[in-house]
DNA sequence: CGTCGTTTTGACACGCTTCAAGAGTTGTGG
DNA sequence: CCACAACTCTTGAAGCGTGTCAAAACGACG
């Protein structure tokens, strides 16, 4: 493949430094693996359940979902994964997944060999450790999900959905109002809320009173402050801290 | 206070090491590592949203919930954590808390400074790794709650949620019954399962027809795979080897 | 231009919630 | 050691949010 002097692994490294400082041979490392292209079409799967895997894959562009399914085969999506995104960095030091990865629109990928991220992992402290506070805000972004779903009316849960994404998308403003895409289909929504699609559509006939229109993956909001109220969402949670005030890295600390 | 030869902590490093391999030197760094053990009463506040903290906790006995709670008041508990646990690891990175802990019983936890826990995290690398495995573990069960919580019915998300912790506190048998004590209130197990407290009575009535009784704190199984089976619980998610077979330590490796 | 997936809408059913009140249990202070 | 208070747990009746079933309209794509 052709590899530009410019990484396909950027977005990751771009995500990690976001919370982690990583050296300069760190990122470089991180630029040097190897980076296989992939696309998946939509709805096809890009980890199984009980399935063994000897690469880990960054989303490049598109929707990942990942899909837990009951043995009366009712889907919940409880994870979206955007661009930059490692869903399955856990595959490293796990390699059978528990849950399915699935593409939720065309989506492009790339693999980096376990082999070659074991090799970084053992060798740089500092990049073990982006990696742990990567897996420690994911699991708070879960934490949320789980209130989101027990806890809150149809229609602020996908309020809240939308909230997030905006703000993951890095396209939420801090007033007025806004429009972005969001590629999945209401029957997606309805997985990702523990909602049923006709629920949702009702639903989101609901918010488009109030200014927010959902149609075929593109999100309209009128007024983004509105809708962080009616979502209830408070976008701490997402520990994005954008002026990186206070990264602090361990490794070198001892 | 006093130390004895055996480390508060060794509940820690035995579940650490359930997943990942740690050295000598290591494992003897986290037992020196002060541990000021402290009395939390039932319904108290280990941590509070927004509040920072120079400590993290591993919880010693009782049971400690994550609490997550909507504008409208409404709570839901996201993670159970049992003695061994340590909660809010992630502190040691992000110290100011998104979610609340709090003591679902009369709970004894000890308290390890960040200050000691980032010397070790940036000293020994296998501990970094062992963080960074637990915390994607964390991350795994919170998905399975995502899709307990969004899709399952009422009788089957307690079942599932009850052999969750049979098999967390290590009593599930491969068969036959069993006892054990879960020391949360019946309105503890709704805001855990999304539900209220009467709908978490009556279906806990309902459960009693199948064998399976809760009863302040004390769950008693007629017969265990029957209650996997209501429950439609697979134990994978919680990847506990306790064989640990297959233990793979990274951090010498390169 | 036809096909197939997605969105929309309606009517109805049901699981869960709400409100309310009483019984059981635990803890506490006199 | 009893009496009272404060939680828990339990049960009933009624209401509502969401699910189910069904069918039609719409849109994307070959």
């Amino acid at each position: 493949m052709l590899q530009s002097n410019k990484s396909a692994l950027q977005p990751l490294i771009d995500r990690l430094t976001l919370h982690s400082m990583l050296s300069e041979a760190e990122q470089g490392a991180l630029c040097r693996l190897t980076a296989s292209p992939r696309k998946v079409a939509v709805n096809h799967d890009i980890a199984r359940v009980g399935e063994r895997t000897e690469y880990a894959c960054m989303v490049v562009s598109g929707l990942v979902g990942r899909v837990e399914q009951t043995s009366s085969g009712e889907r919940q999506i409880s994870a979206l994964y955007i661009p930059g995104d490692m869903p399955d960095s856990l595959s490293v030091v796990q390699p059978t997944a528990t849950s399915a990865l699935q593409a939720l629109s065309p989506v492009e990928i790339v693999r980096v060999p376990h082999k070659e991220l074991r090799a970084l992992v053992g060798t740089y402290h500092g990049i073990t450790e982006a990696f742990w506070r990567q897996a420690a805000a994911d699991a708070l972004v879960f934490s949320q999900w789980v209130a989101n779903v027990g806890r809150r009316p149809a229609k602020t849960r996908i309020a809240h959905l939308i909230c997030e994404m905006a703000w993951r998308y890095q396209v939420a403003p801090t007033s007025g109002g806004l429009a972005f895409n969001l590629p999945m289909t209401q029957t997606h929504l309805a997985d990702a809320t523990g909602l049923t699609p006709v629920h949702v559509n009702r639903s989101l006939k609901a918010l488009r009173d109030d200014g927010v229109e959902f149609r075929r993956g593109a999100v309209l909001i009128d007024d983004w402050t509105a809708l962080v109220a009616t979502a209830d969402f408070d976008p701490v949670y997402l520990q994005v801290d954008y002026n990186a005030r206070q990264r602090v890295r361990i490794a070198d600390a001892a």
